[in-house]
RNA sequence: GGCGGCGUAGCCAAGCGGCCCAAGGCGAUGGUUUGCAAAACCAUUAUUCGUGGGUUCGAAUCCCACCGCCGCCUCCA
């Protein structure tokens, strides 16, 4: 397994810290509004990588935060705080801003079909533990007090910019932020901020105040993980300087390597646009399922491009998304009628290779830093060798339809074929074959037209059956 | 200004020194099949990889220059 490690800026093979189990923790969503698909390819992509991991037989331990306080709004580590903002704005208590957001991202996420991660921390559930953090800083020299204000003395961490390439001169250079007096540098962070005007406050021995943005990852990561684990994702944001401070923060106070590998991923892109608020192309996954999308084809067009891509996001990639997909499902239905209409028997040698090349391929293909283009060129050359296979038993089929089920284990873009087909869809079903029997083809024409006006799609099979699934004949 | 990425067919996108007259998906066109469809299958759809040089027996792949696009540099996945 090899994954391209910011921290070293290459691809380098994975070594997990202990055989078979790797802990990966994820920055996960600041719930201060609904979150928008760009913020789910970011999930997505650790959702790929904990899928493939379990594929290969490891024991994955996956930690998301939640955050639900101390995003600052504007520079200078002064302002006011994004959550709060949301709760002053619609008059809500910031906790339950934080509780109605969250619910919105697990939501979307079940439709996204996520697997959900072990342990959702939130922030402000572990305030005590950043403090503890935040006082060992200070008792190593890393940190420092300036009245109610703890600030990262970045000038004592040698390593302060390995992630994000970034020097500490380089930093000053392009700082649009206005210079804060209290502090020895520009680049020193917060670690823990005071401000009387700020709803959401915690005591602490500096007294009242909050915590800085960055020390909730650090403290949460190393109690759920340890100190030192394999792997963290985040978007391409979070390198500088949010994962960077992580660094910095995290071996400071513990001493050990931090992070293994560090994954990011990059932004996405609507119309060959950036994303943003003022754009109005920050789309919801509700809202694109109100548009029609198949929720199935939003995670197939956020997961079908490399994670280090830019991907654009567009109503025609959606489109030959729910293509893709119907290409599989259709292979899939197909084995399943097989299954029904033959019996059971040998699997002859072609078979078995077909299943365990494709399986190999795949993860071949994935084991090179997630390189999802050729894994997906892999199951759809196995799909037209299965859709060409001829006369084929009960279990040859099931062979089949097991390893299509490993492989969306990965992919997970599948639906369940199992829906009920209503009673009066099979009675027309049958009256149309009945027609088709006597040549009536008009009859049999207007039956498939009122089938299909209903939302299922009539198929002839071979021999005088039929098949019914969910869509529209055109 | 600093750091980083990208430019491959109508669209999306893999390949990163010979297996490439370049995978796969979507779309399109023709064919097989079908009462007609749908689905499936077959064939065609880039002799060429932003442009110009160079290295090499050999380059989409390495180097240089240029053009264009994008991200980060304390709000952001």
């Amino acid at each position: 397994m090899k994954l391209y490690n910011t921290l070293t800026h290459k691809v380098e093979e994975f070594v997990p810290m202990q055989q078979g189990k790797v802990g990966i923790y994820s920055c996960g969503p600041t719930v201060y509004s609904h979150p928008h698909i760009g913020n789910f390819r970011s999930f997505l992509v650790a959702d790929l990588l904990k899928r493939f991991f379990e594929f290969k037989g490891f024991s994955v331990t996956h930690i998301m935060n939640i955050t639900d306080v101390g995003h600052l709004v504007d520079d200078a580590d002064e302002g006011a705080d994004k959550l709060e903002e949301t709760a002053r704005k619609q008059k809500k208590d910031p906790l339950e801003i934080a509780k109605f957001y969250t619910e919105s991202f697990m939501q979307a996420s079940k439709l996204l079909n996520i697997k959900p991660s072990d342990k959702y921390p939130k922030a402000t559930e572990h305030i005590s533990e950043m403090i503890d953090m935040v006082k060992k800083l200070i008792d190593k020299g890393y940190a420092y007090v300036v009245g109610h204000n703890v600030y990262y003395d970045v000038m004592k961490f040698a390593n302060y910019g390995q992630l994000s390439g970034n020097t500490l001169e380089d930093v000053n250079a392009g700082a649009r932020i206005e210079i804060n007096q209290e502090k020895k540098n520009p680049q020193d962070f917060a670690l823990w901020k005071h401000d009387p005007k700020h709803l959401q406050q915690w005591d602490s021995p500096w007294g009242r105040g909050f915590p800085g943005w960055h020390i909730e990852c650090s403290a949460m990561s190393s109690k759920y993980l340890g100190a030192e684990f394999d792997i963290h994702t985040g978007g391409e944001d979070n390198i500088f300087p949010h994962h960077e401070c992580e660094i910095a923060q995290s071996e400071a106070a513990s001493g050990k390597k931090f992070v293994h590998y560090w994954l990011h991923t990059r932004f996405l892109l609507f119309d060959g646009e950036k994303m943003s608020k003022s754009k109005g192309n920050l789309y919801t996954i509700p809202e694109l399922i109100e548009k029609g999308v198949r929720k199935n084809a939003i995670r197939y067009a956020l997961i079908s491009s490399h994670y280090r891509q830019n991907y654009n996001f567009t109503f025609d990639g959606l489109k030959a998304a729910e293509q893709a997909i119907d290409k599989m499902q259709q292979c899939v239905l197909q084995l399943k009628d097989i299954q029904k209409s033959s019996k059971a028997g040998e699997i002859c040698q072609q078979i078995k290779d077909l299943s365990s090349n494709c399986l190999a391929q795949f993860d071949e293909a994935l084991s090179d830093d997630l390189n999802i283009s050729k894994a997906l060129a892999v199951c759809f050359d196995f799909i037209r060798e299965v859709n060409k296979a001829e006369d084929m038993n009960l279990s040859e089929a099931s062979a089949l339809l097991e390893t299509i089920s490993k492989i969306d284990s990965v992919l997970g873009v599948l639906e369940s074929t199992d829906e009920e087909v209503p009673e009066n869809i099979i009675e027309l079903a049958e009256k149309r074959k009945t027609a088709k029997l006597n040549k009536d083809w008009k009859t049999a024409d207007a039956v498939r037209a009122e089938i299909s006006a209903q939302g299922w799609l009539l198929e002839d099979t071979p021999g005088g059956g039929y098949r019914i699934k969910r869509g529209e004949n055109t």
